[in-house]
Formats: C-alpha cells, structure tokens, sequence
DNA sequence: ACTTACGGTAAGTAAATACTTACAGAGAGT
DNA sequence: ACTCTCTGTAAGTATTTACTTACCGTAAGT
C-alpha cells in the first residue's frame, strides 16, 4: 500500500515532478519543459504517482492539472515518525559510547 | 547524497531489515532467519544502509553487530517535514474545492 | 468541418538491481 | 594445528524500470 509512495518517491526524476506540483499546481507539457526528460516520461511519472495518492488531477478541458495531495505522503510521514521515536532513541546510545567512526 | 536514502528503503526487504535492526540490534545471520531470503542477500542490503548511513556496524570478533543510526533517515525526515509545511498546505484547499472523488 | 495543441498509451530498449550459489577469509573452541 | 561458525564478496541471472519514438483520441479556434 505504502510500498506504492516509496517506489514512486525513490526516483528522483518522480521526486523532482512532485516538488514541482506541490509548489505550483500544473499541466504535463510545463513540466516537461523544466526537466530533461520527455513530455511521455512525465505522463507516465504522473500516473506512478497518482496511483501512489501522491498527486491528484482535475481536467480542465483537453489539458489536466496535478497537484499534490497530502494523503499519499501521510504513511510515510506515521512511518518515519514512529521509528523515530520508537526504535532509534533507545538503542543508539548504548553503541554510541565506544563507536568512534 | 540523500538519493542513497531514498533507494535504500524503497525496497521492501531492506526497509523489514532495517526495522528488525532499529528495534533490536542484531547479527546477520539472525536476521536471515526471519526473513525469506539467504544470508549473503541480508550481507549485500546491509552494505547498502550502511552506505546510506542508516545503519552502523560495530565488530564483535568474527561477527558484527548492525543497529540504526538516525543520521540516514535525518535527511528524509527533513525532506519531507519542509514539504508538508511549505506546499502542501497552501495548495490543496483551492482544488479540494471541487473535486470529489 | 478542419486544423492545431495537448496528453495518454503502446512498443521497444538499455540499464539497474535483487536474488541465487559458490568461494574465501578470520576468529573461537577443542 | 584443525575444525566450525560467522561473514563478506564474486559471478551470474532474471526481473524491473525509466526512457525513447510513434500513434491515437479529444477539446478548442478559425
């Protein structure tokens, strides 16, 4: 389920067009035009991305507007906050104290 | 530099090592036992947390212990803390306006 | 109606990668 | 010294995947 965000968000082409989106909700052919790769590239980017709930469209005519959407990033966000506290605050201390790298 | 992260726990072999890991340290051959695939493979995931500075390695003789380290995931947790707040917030109300689905 | 712009999908390819088995080295116990 | 256990790496393979070009459908302008 959140296998789906981790996938699309590794790539860092896929990771570039969300943080492109989120700043400013757009069509394909823009962000074709800021990144180096082609316009079918980002289409197919975008549908990663929507299927992961990281983006969301609206049509507005021929053309579509992607932006962001919040719901896609909230497992990863409960993910990384639970181990945050959770796991890594105990166990790292005690090896800390004679690791020295 | 944080690329290295992201590759690292998309994968979901390494992301269940990974947590074995931050909740108790461990040896490698331990962790192959609790996961559905051989030893060398566990070898070859840990070199790659370790890389991605998410994972430390202290020796113990022939063996060696690995636990997490929050230095790796610092860089994620950052990333996407500045996301949730600078853009997201901003632009998904005009657009949740009338969308519905 | 015809053209033009925009965008999604198909087909094909080159590169990355997660896994396996086989091999080699290094420390602990007898 | 010899063996046994634990581990990292080499070599090879099958799958995934990020990209390209080519094609087709759809809405808007004249």
């Amino acid at each position: 389920m959140e296998q789906q965000a981790w996938d699309a968000l590794a790539d860092p082409t896929r990771r570039q067009i969300f943080e492109l989106v989120a700043k400013h909700p757009s069509h394909v052919q823009p962000l074709a035009d800021q990144l180096p790769v082609s316009r079918p590239a980002v289409s197919q980017h975008l549908k990663v991305l929507l299927q992961a709930g990281l983006v969301g469209a609206k049509r507005e005519g021929t053309r579509q507007i992607y932006f962001a959407d919040q719901r896609g990033l909230a497992g990863l966000r409960r993910w990384m906050n639970e181990f945050w506290d959770e796991a890594l605050a105990n166990y790292q201390q005690e090896f800390r104290e004679d690791e020295n790298d």
